[in-house]
DNA sequence: CATGTGTGTAAGCAATTGCTTACCGTAAGT
DNA sequence: ACTTACGGTAAGCAATTGCTTACACACATG
């Protein structure tokens, strides 16, 4: 679990797209099929369509076919495991950050 | 704040590569200077160097010359930035979910 | 002041990305 | 069956990315 492990590293290449996050806010609000989000959006359906493969193949939302129609969903899941990997930064960060003041207060000012 | 805002953006597409993670991974455990760093990575010194230039515009890490040396180390603020939105995002995903699920059991099984 | 150490930056390159248009399949309605 | 609505996929393209090597600059030490 050192340098090429996380698996978390799909989800951050997902959500680093501003347009595929707004697709993915806008899942977290209502569910939505395709030509419903890029209706609202300045891209074209195949573009949505394209996005959504890559936020599935992530596993941030799933799918559920609704007549012609597909219904996109976000699911939680994966965001309590982003979640998980954020706490764990932040804690280490907040360590790092405290010892490096008081080695700082050590060597006086 | 609707669509192109997300002022996350950046850390996202920041984090999104894998060794710019790692680089940022490290540097939450312990401040490093870039020598350091590009020694326990399979990638050349400029490279973890322009990782840094990401990072750093990114807001996620912070840098203190020492001697001919620079520190790098993590700045914990832009996390807790990441982690409010993420638990917006949370909350809105939970919500949906469960809507979801109560208007599936309105229309029966 | 000369040498070495530590780092940022420019140039160049292969690979990836995000978008478009065109096309094809599948489900519903008539 | 024919037609329409809906959406996934292929092909192609401009832009971006992540890496390398080569170079330039600052600090420290003799």
């Amino acid at each position: 679990m050192t340098y090429g492990d996380s698996s978390n590293s799909d989800i951050f290449a997902a959500l680093a797209d501003p347009t595929r996050r707004a697709v993915f806010e806008r899942l977290t609000r209502q569910p939505s099929s395709v030509g419903a989000l890029a209706s609202d959006m300045p891209v074209s359906r195949p573009a949505v369509s394209q996005h959504l493969k890559v936020l599935s193949d992530a596993g941030l939302v799933t799918m559920r076919p609704k007549g012609t129609k597909r219904i996109y969903s976000a699911d939680p899941t994966k965001l309590a495991e982003l979640r998980r990997w954020l706490d764990a930064m932040w804690g280490d960060a907040l360590a790092a950050f405290a010892e490096a003041a008081e080695r700082e207060s050590k060597h006086d000012t």
